[in-house]
DNA sequence: CATGAATGAGACTTCATTCAT
DNA sequence: CATGAATGAAGTCTCATTCAT
């Protein structure tokens, strides 16, 4: 039982890996069955042993995405840092996953329009939380003192917005930048522009 | 002629007001020709008579759109303003755009996929002039000094970030908020990171 | 009346020469009724006027093709001849028709897969009533001693198909030649055989 | 690999014989591709899996008509024969393949037009080939002295004109008559003429 | 379990015909 | 009468899904 749930769950993932690779280059509607089993190795009808739909499909693969990059953001221990730290390490995350897994990134950012009201409610709310924790980050570093009394949710669509414009070099261009450096980069805009003090 | 020249033109408006509202909604494939016709008030086959085929009209829409979006920032004389007043004003004419545009704004910043080669040329040239010229900005702020040395492109990605992240609530949801303050607070986040003398 | 009525059946003609002039160049379904209304120089809503309909519109065209054709054959005075002088009348008069009217030729021989039921029987009628009379022709010859005792269907299978396979190069191709002499030596053939030597 | 090659060409020749059957009953252009998967038992899209389009099935079938056609013709040993003899297993060759295969016949000589360049070369081709093997006959029977000094063009075009009459009554209506006698008479009126008395 | 041949619903597009001007 | 803009029926083709092997 054990076994054969696991022998599931492996196909299913080699499915998912070969699905996130033709949708990602090709998006949704124009990828076939076809290509996706082709990719993968397989026969076309034995997506169907594993996956309902073309739909079901893409969101599984689609969630599956979503949670691997919400993991690489979530991965470190943060309690003791700084605002500035915290956003900085939010970023390098993200510029080094957007490198790495160029795939996973188009999937993650792009095709959002062809979800179902069902999975789109589950990655709204998924995005949701991560504005909201990136917000309490702000709201703390604003009771903290770190930062100007400014409305967290509009410091939270410019952290957003910088994520969101930078994935797109990083993933579809070959721009060739340490994400470390970029990070820093943007931490220091950022951070410099919402601090509360400036040194003198 | 003249009269059957702009009666044509005034009849492909149409089909392209309607157009922007399906497509807007629904996504280009999703969106049958059907749904266009009924949405202008016409029959299926009228839409031949004006647009060779689904994509073209998709496309004539799409470039259509997307001048009337670049031609709305464009607008205004901004020859003596600092910096700061600059990317003021830039974000005040997207945020007003996408809040009283809220079609349009879906169609300029979603379906960037469904374009053939030739138009994706035209549609990233017109993306990299509206980046080339806020670089420009940017640039030109750091020669007066009124901004840090800094990566002229990394400035200009948050400024791109913004608008980016900006346009879903405003034409998404429905956040009613004064772009004017919008804008002013961006600013004030972004020109506070990165003008160059900070004040004591 | 009198006048409307001649009128019409002047427009009649004109639509109807414009329609032999795009059928006969692209066969009936792959001629559209616009082709033929800019052919004639008028609009397309006018050739509804005259006609009910496309298959009515080509149809009376043929009907009136294959009058003018037979017409033609029949226009000579023979009686008087013998069946070697009526033959190569009756072939002369086809290659020159050939010749001179191209497009009829064509829709003549060409497309009578086109024709409805009613309108086939019409032209069936009109065929076998040419072959009947050259039976005939035949049939008189053999009763008078100028023919041997064959089947005159045979025979006039002969005549039929030496016209049939001659129109293509004559009204296809541009072969050049005089159908005086084509006639003459086809009657030479058919009257005389193609044998060399004859058992005395 | 020969087994999946070849239940292929088995089914592409069943959904050919569909095709032959349909198109030469209806035409080119009454044809729907659901009467085609129809006639052979099969779904609408089946026929997409072997051909590409409803002209890429019309074409292959037509190749393949005309090659059955042809090879027909070419099937028998002739050298040694007089060129009448030749041109009497011609003939008995043709009518007898159109008693036999109606629909075929009806293919061969009819929808000719349906046809693109490129296959139009080819169909070209085949017919000059057929039309100069049978001038060959004539010349080499001139030089051999069988035959009077005639152009052997015109020849060829009776004969071709022949059988070109001839396939009509015999494919299309129901003319029961044998094949070697409808020959030998062609051949005989072909080669000594109709006229009763020879000169001596 | 795996497969891929078969399927048919569904979308685009054409073009004969109509009808308001 | 003449027109041509508008129409929608009809036909081609695609591709997600099924199911017999």
């Amino acid at each position: 039982m054990q076994d054969s749930s696991s022998r599931v769950k492996k196909k299913k993932e080699e499915i998912i890996r070969a699905a996130i690779q033709v949708f990602s280059s090709k998006g949704y509607h124009n990828t076939r069955m076809e290509e996706i089993a082709a990719a993968a190795g397989i026969g076309k009808g034995t997506i169907y042993e594993y996956f309902d739909s073309k739909l079901q499909l893409f969101q599984e693969m689609l969630k599956n995405s979503l949670q691997i990059y919400y993991k690489n953001l979530d991965g470190r221990e943060m309690k003791n840092l700084s605002v500035a730290e915290k956003i900085y390490m939010l970023m390098e995350a993200h510029f080094r996953f957007c490198r790495e897994n160029k795939e996973l990134t188009r999937i993650v950012f792009w095709e959002t329009g062809t979800i179902d009201e069902e999975l789109k409610e589950w990655v709204y709310a998924m995005r949701d939380e991560k504005e909201k924790r990136m917000q309490e980050i702000i709201t703390e570093g604003i009771s903290r003192g770190e930062i100007r009394n400014l409305d967290p949710r509009l410091v939270t669509l410019v952290v957003i917005g910088i994520l969101g414009a930078t994935w797109i070099p990083l993933a579809l261009e070959k721009w060739e930048i340490d994400p470390a450096f970029l990070a820093k980069q943007f931490t220091d805009i950022l951070v410099n522009g919402i601090k509360k003090e400036k040194l003198v």
